[in-house]
DNA sequence: CGTCCTATTGAATAACTTCAAACCCGGTGG
DNA sequence: CCACCGGGTTTGAAGTTATTCAATAGGACG
């Protein structure tokens, strides 16, 4: 597939090793797959998908956990007339797919060129089954996904464009800057779709920053943080 | 207390017994406590707070999980301006204040008079330790409210006012009608910072569709559903 | 170097909020 | 028993924020 060649990320990714991107972010990953599968000795398998390509849909018997292992992921739900929520964007390190009951409530799509590893849902049950250590692992990384869906209930009911724009910035330069700079791997819309506003209000928002000084670009998704410290303050 | 006699709802459920309201709600309910306690045999205390009372803050150390027996509870989080978004309501039979975590990541208030039941944390964390079941259930909950979380963000972020609305009645009606009627334990304001609307906007929306027919009013916190099907229609 | 997709910017509009006043009802006290 | 509070709710009018519709600009890629 010449698709996966187009992305440079991916492939950078992908040469250099198994899960762990050029530059570990300074979140801390800790390789969640590794406290499971080394503890019970699960199989895990590595898939691809390309640029926009659904890895499950809402409501779809939930088979696999994911892991990203380079690329990104958008989790969303739709409603009937196509108006989009995205829950959350999953960045290299994090798991996803992660459910208690049978299906996934929340459809998932890579953003980019997106590497995976995965393993089945009913090998994790198996080892929870036996394993306390697993069992409270999963409840911990469910209970991390409910922490950030509640700060993220308080942004989407309560905050301002600007403060949803500068919380999102926030976020994002913690979880994947580089020396300073982030590379986002969404367009606008996505943006504007996790952050319950259009693409244009997104639009708008971030050249206002610019345009004060607070981030630099280098081409629209090329982000540099001037300063942390107003970005902080416009969060509220 | 005189205050506790002045509220029937919460009366009623304490003499008819220890959990269940009159009418279990649709919601299947099936005593989370008890297939927790039942199992490991945790001394379960009965609590009660007043109207308005703080149950517990944020990021306060999380001491005990808590079921509602009757009465009703609002989690919310506050912005430092005081504006506030209320992430759930709980009510007779419903668990919260259940963190895998060590604090409470959003506040929880007695909405009415309320009475509890709870048991410390670190015993239900000693017994997820010991029996695979229990651990299971515990993930489970918070798989529940993750759940919740989850559509709550697509309402917030994508939804019309009146959809909002819609959602709210709908969710109400199945979770506290009796006999076709809810009665509201909590106000506009409530409503408002539950939906991410102003109490204003819930009233006007209410009172929209009480002009259409779809609902009809016995006291302002007294709602009858006359027209569920054009609700979900509304719901989008 | 052109093309297409994404992003930016502008202007008009719509939805919701804000501010304000009136109303209603449950509870209190005369 | 009735009048009176007072908090909560409803309703109205003006204002604000974000959306919508439209056009332009920018970049990555062939």
């Amino acid at each position: 597939m010449l698709t996966q060649t187009l992305n440079t990320q991916a492939i950078n990714t992908q040469v250099r090793g198994k899960i762990a991107p050029a530059h570990p972010p300074a979140h801390p990953v800790s390789d969640q797959f590794g406290a499971i599968t080394g503890h019970a000795g699960l199989v895990a398998t590595e898939f691809s998908y390309r640029k926009d390509e659904e890895i499950y849909g809402e409501d779809e018997p939930a088979e696999y956990v994911y892991q990203v292992v380079s690329g990104a992921v958008r989790s969303y739900k739709l409603l009937s007339d196509g108006r989009r929520q995205i829950g959350a964007f999953h960045l290299p390190g994090d798991v996803f797919g992660l459910e208690s009951g049978p299906t996934h409530r929340l459809a998932a799509e890579a953003i980019i060129d997106t590497h995976v590893r995965l393993v089945k849902r009913a090998s994790l049950e198996k080892a929870a089954g036996t394993d306390v250590l697993v069992a409270r692992k999963l409840w911990a990384m469910t209970a991390g996904e409910l922490r950030h869906a509640e700060d993220h209930m308080l942004l989407l009911g309560r905050k301002t464009a600007m403060e949803r724009v500068a919380t999102f910035l926030l976020e994002m330069d913690r979880r994947l800057a580089v020396a300073g700079m982030m590379a986002l791997p969404m367009c606008r819309r996505d943006i504007g779709d996790y952050l319950g506003l259009t693409l244009e209000t997104v639009s708008r928002a971030l050249s206002q920053l610019h345009a004060q000084g607070i981030l630099g670009f280098s081409g629209a998704r090329q982000i540099v943080l001037r300063n942390r410290a107003r970005l902080h303050h416009l969060d509220a």
